[in-house]
DNA sequence: TTGACATAATTAGCTAGCTAACTATAATGA
DNA sequence: TCATTATAGTTAGCTAGCTAATTATGTCAA
């Protein structure tokens, strides 16, 4: 994603702006910051997942299926859920099959549909990486008061709400 | 980054929690949400600058060389702020040098490097993403109140000084 | 001055995601 | 019924980023 280590001063967005009638100092500065800080934790995540021997996309796939009451899913879900394509679904469970932590069911009453298994191994793995990302993760957030956490879910809430408006304008 | 679709319910939340009780359960659903919406905005704006030929890393790399005075700056130099390698950079003015919209300048000074300089096409281009881009993001945003918009950066920045302790205790 | 090291940019080859095309199976309606 | 369409999963090939190695040039201390 947006690695830009370097936001623009006020002087400069004001000099943008002045450019670019359109711009919203305040709304750039937002963004800016949101897109860096979002790719600074998922980069610190890949690096705590490496030590783990996992990378983003395979431990999120583990994590859907532990949400399973039956740690089951199918290869499609998994693919909706994660919001990655269903060929890509199929590489990621080929890594994950190959490490003996999801196993391929076939299921007898649809032949084209696979069942995919937490394995034990699997667990195992999810109990020796998810302590590890949990704790680091509240350090990383205890700076922040309930209310805090609450103002930044509705913050985002709007935000998400706002990417109507951009998607609606895709049309021009 | 993260596409995850389907954010985790209370009710699994406390299940994870019960399971591993590192797991502070505000933060967990604010991180994953952080996620989620940077991603999306992320992925809007690559759907705006396709319209117009663009990649992110390309128009970072024009955004950064209109910010100076001189329009002009070097791989090295681009590479640092927009938080790639050089080696990536190499890559992203080589698609933009072809498309006319940067020049590779030789320094006589020091005949190891090179300048980089935002060409009349490279500067017509930005004038016509940046109106587009401005426009969708100030949309997006309109729904926050400028005291949302100080919050979210408020607490942007005590999470990115948290990482500190992310990072420290990689040592692990 | 010259050998060791540092720096700028590039090249080569890897990876994880993508799209598009394919196979196999199931569902549907004229 | 059987031709059409939809669905599940996979494969093949593309892209943008990465790391590591390479080339060329500059710097500095013995």
């Amino acid at each position: 994603m947006l690695q830009l280590r370097d936001l623009p001063t006020q002087e400069v967005l004001q000099r943008f702006a002045q450019r670019y009638p359109a711009a919203d100092v305040t709304a750039i500065a937002s963004f800016l910051m949101l897109l860096r800080v979002a790719t600074d934790l998922s980069v610190a995540l890949d690096a705590c997942l490496s030590k783990h021997d996992l990378l983003q996309g395979r431990w999120w796939v583990l994590i859907l299926l532990m949400r399973e009451t039956d740690l089951t899913s199918t290869p499609s879900v998994l693919a909706e859920k994660l919001g990655v394509t269903r060929a890509t679904m199929t590489g990621l469970l080929d890594g994950l099959e190959q490490g003996g932590l999801v196993q391929r069911i076939s299921v007898p009453e649809d032949r084209r549909s696979v069942k995919i298994k937490l394995t034990a191994a699997g667990q195992a793995k999810l109990d020796a990486v998810m302590p590890d990302y949990y704790t680091r993760l509240r350090l990383c957030m205890q700076g922040l008061s309930e209310q805090q956490r609450n103002d930044l879910q509705a913050i985002l809430g709007v935000i998400d709400h706002g990417m109507s408006a951009w998607d609606f304008n895709q049309s021009i």
